[in-house]
RNA sequence: GGCCCGUUCGUCUAGGGGUUAGGACGUAUCCCUUUCACGGAUGAAACACGGGUUCGAUUCCCGUACGGGCUACCA
């Protein structure tokens, strides 16, 4: 519906040719390497890609690096990192080139300032002199008078030291002499800006409640708001994709696309909602790592400054494609039931309109059901990878083939791949233990009896399928007139030094009549 | 404070002028299982509030409350 009405109004003012409904799709996701990419992050990003896949389009990466006193080394490569482990690659980028190359800002400096001489000259933004000194003293002073918000604005830049208020001489001699200046767009006393967001159709400012955004800063290089314009407008893309905290400068974009005499190609906007703190206070940031006892990063990630290492989603186990699945589902579905989607199921279904509004909370209990729904979708082989590993790792082997078995059996048992060798480790070592509170409950002279008549029967067996271990036991408790329910709890503590586990007829099975017959015998020797 | 955005079970959400307000996670009970888990069944659980508009509003409009974002020579 409301895409409906954009497409209606924008046709209505747009050339055919130029109508952004014609162009190809290119989208673009576009972070600053300022720290680690979070999981919002990686969120925005998957949207775009999404769209761009769906819409047979081009997602790219664009690094915006123009702050350069927050420049954190490696930020940029954990980006590529993280987004290549989610499976998000991109067709454009800094790593993969492209037509509209670099695809990095502060390689593109010297780009910028010739749209910014272009709004001066066309009396759309204007040079500024003032120190963060005298920014400072303005700000004061309106708050003491009571100015409602104390801003760089039409009334306010004519008490500041810029091309507005002295004289041309003086303006040029400062210039001239080398000082210090920024260039500020001129923002319009009484304008009413309308911008018609995708997801939150028309959203109406007025121009007296914006500022004169800084444009080109001191240092030479453009701000975030110039910057992005004029890269969106050289790289055509066509939607902006993005968080909702840019949903308040949005309206000063679009003047910037009208004083630059683009709008035939301004792309069309849709703000994200945001990614909350679980307990509902707060956007969720970085820090929220490790103070909320779950990852909040894609993948490992050492803060330079504290030097603390906070792990990510992967590091905690979680399948990409478990977190991908969860984190599409964070505040967008398909209109259907289904829970599932693999990335080509994504691109299927997804739409920037099926996008809610609201801000959504984080809930790792449903990325952890993801996981698990992921983990059980693997095959025995796979998931007998990752056991091996973990059995390398605590100095166990074992033969490919059992380990594949033992992975089977106990896969449904799992929430994350780590969980496996807990699970089963009692299959490739002997009890070195047993738990207590069975044994306090379970452990008497019947079970005891039941042990070492199951003992002898096994002995005679060089090998025993399920089946036949569950018939044998049967066979033996019955000869002796017992009840399995109440000596197999025994039994199970005797085998696997445990209360509870896989099906027990298995792990006979798996681990053979000679060790069972082994750990019997073990088991009525420790416990008595 | 100002501006902007939002508000359906605890959480993610479907829906939409007349519905037993649907699903998923979590949770409770039961079944399966000699155990735990998996699976199955069932249950508890929501339209923020107040005014309109209307025969009728959770749905449309306006307020209020609450939540969030922004308010830098950061992005």
């Amino acid at each position: 519906m409301v895409l409906f009405f954009c497409q209606f109004y924008s046709s209505f003012i747009v050339p055919r040719h130029l109508h952004s409904m014609s162009r190809e799709v290119r989208v673009r996701f576009a972070p600053s390497p300022t720290g680690s990419l979070h999981i919002g992050g990686v969120r925005t990003a998957l949207y775009n890609y999404l769209f761009a896949k769906k819409n047979h389009g081009k997602f790219i990466i664009r690094i915006e690096d123009t702050d350069q006193t927050r420049f954190v080394p490696g930020a940029e490569a954990y980006i590529y990192e993280a987004l290549r482990w989610c499976g998000i690659v991109a067709d454009e980028g800094v790593e993969k080139g492209g037509p509209f190359a670099p695809y990095r800002q502060s390689e593109r400096k010297a780009l910028y300032m010739q749209y910014a001489m272009q709004l001066v000259e066309a009396g759309y933004a204007y040079y500024a002199f003032d120190t963060a000194e005298e920014l400072d003293v303005m700000r004061e002073r309106l708050k003491a008078a009571k100015v409602v918000s104390p801003q760089y604005n039409a009334i306010t830049r004519m008490t500041m030291k810029n091309s507005q208020t002295l004289p041309e001489d003086e303006v040029k001699a400062r210039l001239e002499s080398g000082e210090q200046y920024v260039i500020r767009l001129k923002i319009p006393r009484k304008e009413e800006i309308r911008l018609n967001d995708m997801i939150r159709g028309w959203v109406m400012v007025h121009s007296a409640t914006l500022d004169d955004k800084v444009l080109m800063k001191s240092d030479g290089m453009p701000t975030y708001h110039l910057a992005n314009v004029v890269d969106d407008y050289l790289m055509q893309i066509t939607h902006v994709v993005r968080g909702e905290e840019w949903l308040p400068s949005a309206p000063t974009h679009v003047l910037l696309y009208k004083y630059l005499g683009w709008v035939e190609v301004m792309p069309q906007f849709a703000h994200l909602p945001l990614l909350l703190k679980p307990d509902g206070n707060g956007k969720l940031s970085k820090r929220d790592g490790e103070s909320m006892g779950f990852p909040v990063f894609p993948l490992a990630w050492t803060d330079q400054e504290t030097g603390k290492t906070m792990a990510g989603f992967k590091e905690d186990g979680y399948l990409p494609e478990a977190v991908l699945n969860f984190l599409a589902l964070l505040g967008w579905n398909s209109g259907t039931q289904q829970e599932l989607y693999s990335m080509d199921d994504l691109i299927e279904h997804f739409s920037i309109e099926r996008i809610g509004k609201a801000g959504t909370k984080f809930d790792i209990n449903k990325a952890k059901w993801f996981n698990q729904q992921y983990l059980l979708k693997k095959s025995n082989a796979e998931l007998a990878e990752f056991l091996k590993h973990d059995l390398l790792q605590a100095g166990l082997t074992a033969n490919d083939e059992l380990i594949e078995k033992v992975a089977g059996l106990v896969k449904e048992r799992a929430t994350f791949a780590k969980d496996l060798l807990p699970e089963s480790r009692f299959i490739f070592e002997r009890p070195a233990e047993y738990d207590e509170q069975v044994s306090a409950s379970k452990w008497n002279e019947d079970a005891k009896k039941a042990v070492i008549l199951l003992a002898s029967a096994l002995a005679t067996k060089s090998s025993i399928a399920a089946a036949d271990a569950k018939e044998l036991v049967h066979n033996t408790l019955e000869a002796a007139e017992m009840k399995p329910g109440k000596v197999m709890q025994a039994i199970r503590l005797a085998i696997t030094g445990k209360g509870a586990g896989p099906d027990l007829m298995e792990v006979v099975s798996l681990l053979g009549p000679a060790e069972v017959v082994a750990r019997l015998h073990l088991a009525v020797e420790k416990l008595g």
